[in-house]
DNA sequence: TCTTAAAAGAAAATAATTATCCTTTAAGTA
DNA sequence: TACTTAAAGGATAATTATTTTCTTTTAAGA
């Protein structure tokens, strides 16, 4: 994807700090601001903490990226895309997104409530695979753990 | 419900503050750290917010309480209860648990994924039925705007 | 009652996020 | 290609949110 385009598409400027940032979020797939940070620093190592919240703010507001609000973590950030849900190990981190077909849930809710629904948000959390059979391992000091897939 | 025996049951001393957070939570349903401040001291006159805090963070770790993590909102707090999600109103902020039948999609995931899955975090959101009728209304100053079930 | 570990309260410390102000730059226009 | 300007960057200060520390108080069990 041409991240140039995405941003003009959305009325913002293209700036190497956003396509350093894009570029982050694209790797990693969700990360958070402190992450991105640092990570961002050996590209940018002049580029300023307030440059990063801004940015976040401004790709957020104009629907370039989406904040992901998970239980007991901090919020990690990913490229907007169409809806889907996330999976969390509570052992090692590892979050992922997963397909979700909400369809039926969602029109259920809409028919009984008379919402008009505009946004999902689902986190399914659990222990991952490897974790289950590792078995005494305690919750890890890394945010990222072992990576396995 | 009893409250006390609640706390007792989760280990937790009996007293007159979180005796007063759960009633709170219990009259308003979900309520963010500082609106629960604000209301609680009415009551408690020389309730520390450091105490506010840690009761959050005590009743938190020993599931007497849940954190529910809304997109664009400060978290809200409940207590706990069995599997559930939430509806919000992006325009008015009426916020509400909604049953839900996620077996089949838990179910799907697990299988898929090999996760042991354990917590479910749903935030559904869009515009409620009134708040779509009041056309032009701009999205409210008040965090929680008109009652309307 | 007496004992004690947990909780409350006050204040300071940390962390997270936003605002301010001045400089730089992207992007449109001459 | 140079000029103009609104938007963005960077440094720092200010806010806001949350946690820690330390001392006093209290719940709960002996």
């Amino acid at each position: 994807m041409n991240y140039e385009n995405l941003l003009r598409e959305h009325g913002l400027k293209v700036t190497p700090q956003r396509l350093g940032i894009l570029s982050l979020m694209d790797q990693k797939g969700h990360i958070s601001v402190d992450e991105l940070y640092l990570n961002i620093k050996d590209q940018f190592t002049s580029i300023s903490l307030a440059t990063m919240y801004k940015n976040v703010n401004s790709m957020m507001a104009s629907s370039v990226i989406t904040e992901v609000k998970i239980p007991k973590q901090k919020s990690r950030f990913e490229i907007a895309k169409e809806a889907h849900g996330h999976l969390l190990c509570q052992e090692c981190g590892e979050f992922m997104d997963i397909e979700l077909d909400l369809e039926k849930i969602v029109d259920d809710v809409s028919i009984k409530s008379k919402y008009k629904l505009v946004e999902t948000s689902l986190v399914l959390s659990g222990i991952c695979p490897l974790c289950q059979h590792s078995s005494a391992s305690p919750v890890s000091i890394f945010p990222v753990a072992h990576s396995h897939i």
